[in-house]
DNA sequence: TCTGATCGCGCG
DNA sequence: AAAGCGCGCGATCAGA
C-alpha cells in the first residue's frame, strides 16, 4: 500500500496509489486531514504498513515523531528523485533528461553566486525551504502524484538498457550478474530509510552527560571563564608563548602574527599546521602546540559548544542525508560527524543502559575488492585484519607499508611513499588497482562513474569544461592539474560511494532489526548514531545481547544485497561500553 | 561594520 | 611522518 501526503490549503491531503503512481482504483479520492488530527490519522493507516510517499522526510517525520507516531517505511520523493535524475543506470530515460534541462541553471556548476540571478521567490509560502538539490517536484497531491509516477517508470527504465551505453558509463558498476534496476531500487529503499533513520536519531539524540564533559573541559582548560575570555590554561599559554618568542602583544590564534613571531625567532616555517610546526625543536613549539589543542578544544566543543548543543542529556544534531555526493551524510550544527575522541567520555550511557559501538573494520578497502572481484585481494579479506593479509601477501609482512599502499590507491596518492608503493600494489593485484585506475581515467576524460547501486558522480565542474579547450603550455598544464583533480574525485568515488551504499543497507537493516526486538517488547534498543562506517545503539543491559547479533547480522545481509554470494567478509567490531571513549 | 574567503583542525 | 578522498566549523583576514 502507498500513501502520498500533501500539504493543502486546509490541511493534509491523502491519497491512495498504486506501486506505478496512479490512484488506486479501490479509494482513489484523495482525503483531507486537519492538522490537528493528522498524527491520529497517520497512526491509524500505519497499521496497513503503507510506504508513505512525501516531498521530503524533513518535512513530515519530524513532528510525527515528536507526536509520537513512528513509521515503518517512506519513499522520498527529492533524495530518490536526486539519485535518479544523475545516475548512469537511468541516463537514457525521460525522467533524468528532463532533469539535466532543469539543471542547466543549476549553481553547483555555473560561475560564482554573484553573477547569477536572484533565486525566484518561494512559490508557496515559507512551508518549505529550497530543496537542497535541483530536483523540484511541485507540491500540490497530484504534482507529486506525477512525480512518484515518474520516478517508477525510471525505475523499471534502469533493467531494459544494455549494461554499458559507450562513451558514458565507467566500467565501475558493470558486474555480468547485475541487475541494475534491483541495485537501484535498493538504493532508494535504503536512502529512504535513511532520511527516516537520520529523523529519528535527532529525535532520540545521542546521550551526553553534561558533568562529565565539564569535567573533561576543567581538566584541560582550568574551570569554566566569563564569556568571551581565554580560560586560565590558555591565558597560562599565551603568557609563555610571548615571552618564549619575545612577542609581547602576541595573540596565538592569529596566523600571521603567529608566522611573524616564529620567523623572528628562527623558526622558519611556510605554514603554521602543527605537523609542520613539530619538525621543529625549538623550545616554543611544545606549548605552541599544547595551545592549539586546547584552544581548539575550546572553540569547537568546549562550553559554548555544551551550552547550545546538548539539552537534558542528548546531543540532538541535524543529519543530512544526500548531503555529500557520494552517498555519505552530512550535518548541520553542533559538528556532529567530528565528536573529538578528547571528550568521547561525556558520551555515556543511561542507567542501567549500555553504549554498543560497531564499526565495519576496512571497509573502504573490502568494497574495493568485492567490486573489482580481485580473488587474490579476497584472500587477503579472509583475515580478521586486510592490511596483515595483504601484507603477508606482498610487503614481506610489513602491514604499515600494506596500509599506506592500499589507502594510496584509493585516494590516488602520487608522491611520497605512498605513491611510491602503488607499482608493487599494482604488481600484486592487478585487477584491484586495476579498477580504481579506470574509475581516474574515466574522471580525467569527464565521464561519469557510478557506485555499486546506481549513484554516480556528478558531471565534470565548469572548471574543467572551460579547461578543455586551453591553448597555451601553461593553460595544457592547468587543465593536466584540473584533470587529474577529478580522477582522483572519481577514483575514489566508487569505493567511498560503494561503501556508502553498504553503510545505508546496514543501518536500514539494522533499523529493522532493532524495531522487531521493540516490538516483541524485550528492547528498547536505539539507534544514537552514524557516522559513515560506525553506529552506535543505546539499549538496556538486558538487551546487548540481541543487539549485537543484530549488528552482525544486517552487515552480513549489507553484503548480500550489494553483491551476492561472494568470498569477501565485512567484519564488524562490536563494543559494548558506558561511554564512547572506551570504544576501540 | 558586515560578508565571503582562507586557514587550520576535528572526524571517517 | 604525511599524502591522496570526503566533510563542518570557528577565528582571522581582506575587501567593500
Amino acid at each position: 500500500m502507498y500513501l502520498l501526503l500533501a500539504a493543502h490549503a486546509d490541511g493534509t491531503a491523502l491519497q491512495e496509489l498504486t506501486a506505478d503512481g496512479l490512484p488506486a482504483p479501490s479509494n482513489p479520492q484523495p482525503r483531507v486531514v486537519s492538522a490537528g488530527d493528522l498524527a491520529g490519522v497517520v497512526r491509524g493507516l500505519e497499521k496497513r504498513r503503507p510506504r508513505w510517499i512525501w516531498h521530503r522526510t524533513q518535512d513530515w517525520y519530524p513532528s510525527l515523531l515528536r507526536a509520537g507516531v513512528e513509521l515503518e517505511r517512506c519513499y522520498d520523493l527529492t533524495l530518490c528523485g536526486s539519485i535518479l535524475a544523475h545516475s548512469e543506470f537511468t541516463a537514457h530515460t525521460g525522467y533524468a533528461r528532463a532533469a539535466e534541462k532543469l539543471t542547466q541553471d543549476d549553481e553547483l556548476h555555473q560561475p560564482p553566486r554573484a553573477l547569477q540571478p536572484p533565486p525566484p521567490p518561494p512559490e508557496q509560502g515559507a512551508l518549505f525551504d529550497a530543496p537542497a538539490r535541483d530536483q523540484r517536484p511541485g507540491q500540490s497531491l497530484e504534482e507529486l502524484r506525477a512525480e512518484y509516477a515518474a520516478q517508477q517508470d525510471a525505475l523499471r527504465q534502469a533493467g531494459a538498457v544494455p549494461a554499458t551505453a559507450p562513451g558514458t558509463t565507467g566500467g565501475s558498476a558493470d558486474a555480468p550478474d547485475a541487475n541494475r534496476r534491483q541495485r537501484l531500487q535498493l538504493l532508494l529503499a535504503a536512502e529512504s530509510a535513511g532520511a527516516m533513520i537520520a529523523a529519528e536519531m535527532q529525535h532520540t539524540g545521542v546521550p551526553w552527560r553534561e558533568e562529565l564533559h565539564e569535567q573533561i573541559l576543567a581538566d584541560c582548560l582550568g574551570p569554566r571563564p566569563a564569556p568571551g575570555q581565554r580560560p586560565a590554561k590558555l591565558e597560562a599559554l599565551t603568557a609563555e608563548l610571548r615571552q618564549l618568542l619575545r612577542s609581547p602583544a602576541l595573540n596565538p590564534d592569529s596566523p600571521q602574527e603567529l608566522m611573524r613571531a616564529l620567523h623572528r625567532n628562527g623558526i622558519e616555517v611556510k605554514t603554521t599546521r602543527q605537523w609542520e610546526l613539530k619538525e621543529s625543536s625549538h623550545p616554543a613549539i611544545e606549548p605552541l602546540l599544547a595551545y592549539k589543542k586546547l584552544a581548539r578544544l575550546h572553540a569547537a566543543n568546549g562550553w559554548v559548544w555544551l551550552d547550545a548543543w546538548v539539552k537534558n542529556g542528548r546531543f540532538q544534531p541535524e543529519y543530512v542525508v544526500g548531503g555529500v555526493v557520494s552517498g555519505r551524510w552530512a550535518s548541520r550544527g553542533g559538528g556532529a560527524l567530528q565528536i573529538p575522541r578528547q571528550i568521547r567520555g561525556a558520551v555515556h550511557a543511561d542507567p542501567g543502559h549500555k553504549l554498543i559501538v560497531a564499526d565495519a573494520s576496512q571497509l573502504e578497502p573490502r568494497v574495493l575488492v568485492a567490486l573489482a572481484q580481485d580473488s587474490k585481494m579476497a584472500e587477503a579479506a579472509r583475515d580478521k585484519d586486510l592490511y596483515a593479509g595483504i601484507a603477508a601477501q606482498g610487503f614481506g609482512g610489513d602491514r604499515a607499508k600494506a596500509k599506506v599502499a592500499l589507502l594510496g590507491a584509493i585516494y590516488g596518492a602520487t608522491t611520497g611513499e605512498s605513491g611510491r608503493l602503488m607499482p608493487q600494489l599494482a604488481r600484486t593485484y592487478p585487477r584491484a588497482v586495476g579498477f580504481v585506475e579506470q574509475a581516474a581515467r574515466d574522471g580525467e576524460a569527464g565521464r561519469t562513474v557510478t557506485s555499486r547501486l546506481g549513484r554516480s558522480s556528478p558531471p565534470p565542474s565548469d572548471r574543467w569544461l572551460r579547461s578543455q579547450h586551453s591553448t597555451t603550455a601553461e593553460e595544457q598544464r592547468r587543465a593536466d592539474s584540473i584533470a587529474r583533480s577529478r580522477g582522483r574525485f572519481t577514483r575514489n568515488f566508487v569505493v567511498q560511494g560503494s561503501a556508502a551504499d553498504w553503510a545505508a543497507c546496514w543501518l536500514a537493516e539494522l533499523r529493522r532489526r532493532l524495531r522487531d526486538l521493540r516490538s516483541d517488547g524485550t528492547a528498547a534498543a536505539e539507534l544514537v548514531f552514524f557516522l559513515h562506517d560506525e553506529v552506535m545503539v543505546h539499549c538496556p543491559d538486558g538487551a546487548v545481547e540481541d543487539c549485537m547479533r543484530a549488528i552482525e547480522d544486517s552487515a552480513a545481509a549489507a553484503k548480500e544485497l550489494l553483491f551476492g554470494r561472494i568470498p569477501v567478509e565485512f567484519p564488524v567490531s562490536v563494543a559494548v561500553v558506558d561511554s564512547y571513549d572506551k570504544a576501540k
